[in-house]
DNA sequence: GTATATGCAAAACTTTTGCATCCTT
DNA sequence: AAGGATGCAAAAGTTTTGCATATAC
């Protein structure tokens, strides 16, 4: 709550909501449907369009990071426009994400040997790295996957 | 020619031009709109729904390779759905994308310890890695990127 | 009281799909 | 001749925007 004035951003029902969904929900990458879908469970009448742009705002105040996962299928991923956007909350240090290709699940990992490298490759080339997005799609070869479970 | 019957693709015009635009292409990176564009330009009379068509075929028959660069706004992502796709010819070696902020320009490389890493860290985790995704984002030092060039 | 936020609906985009017609083999 | 391929238009999805109304400070 002064959280949020301090970035200059009135307290209003939608950003506090979303805010608290993100530091409680057991699911940590959610999209703006996702979103928009939880308070609707929790009878929050707030307008798709309004989740976009209080994620948009959150994440240009360093709250929130997005993602793109284009590889991902199994987590909904069907009709029209490319891949969907989802978002986390950017509490914990920098990281980079594997993705289960069979059940959708998100892992986080962060190596600095591979961020070192990266620094090293751009400046090589005559650039100064910005930023950097980092996926992994992988199978699970473990019993305890949620995709193992399921009869096909 | 031969190689489109090679994979069970009738020769027809779409296909071969299409074809011939990549080969041809000073542009080695092309969204389908960039493709159904550069049809136009030849008076090829070319469906967008085709372009998409043939661009996801040849992927999959290994001939184009798709990538997604989500965080570039030089090269005009403006509107609606997310981010769009950008096919390239997958004559070379696997390699990952260094992209330029200011002009849009995409330079490719390839790290063998970053490639074995990410093989180690899937590993770790119990997954049998299946693809990855890695793009950097960076601003140019060098005088002569093309946006040094232009008066902003 | 005023500026900012919200909600709704419509628009902007990318990608996919249905269907009649056309072209390759 | 036959079946796959194309084109057009419409649909499906995500994200953005315009505008009148409601809300926080």
């Amino acid at each position: 709550m002064q959280n949020l004035k301090k970035i200059g951003l009135k307290a209003t029902t939608p950003r506090l909501k979303i805010l608290e969904l993100f530091q409680n929900s057991t699911q940590r990458h959610l999209s703006a449907d996702d979103v928009y879908r939880s308070l609707m469970i929790e009878n929050q009448d707030i307008g798709l369009a309004t989740v976009y742009r209080v994620l948009a705002q959150f994440e240009q105040a360093g709250i929130l990071s997005r993602n793109y996962f284009a590889g991902n299928d199994a987590g909904g991923v069907s009709g029209g426009g490319g891949g969907r956007a989802v978002y986390e909350l950017a509490d914990a240090q920098h990281h980079d994400h594997l993705v289960c290709l069979d059940c959708g699940k998100v892992e986080e990992f962060f190596d600095a040997d591979i961020e070192a490298k990266q620094h090293a490759i751009a400046k090589t080339k005559g650039f100064a790295l910005a930023d950097h997005a980092l996926s992994l799609y992988a199978h699970c070869t473990k019993k305890n996957c949620p995709s193992k479970h399921v009869a096909a």
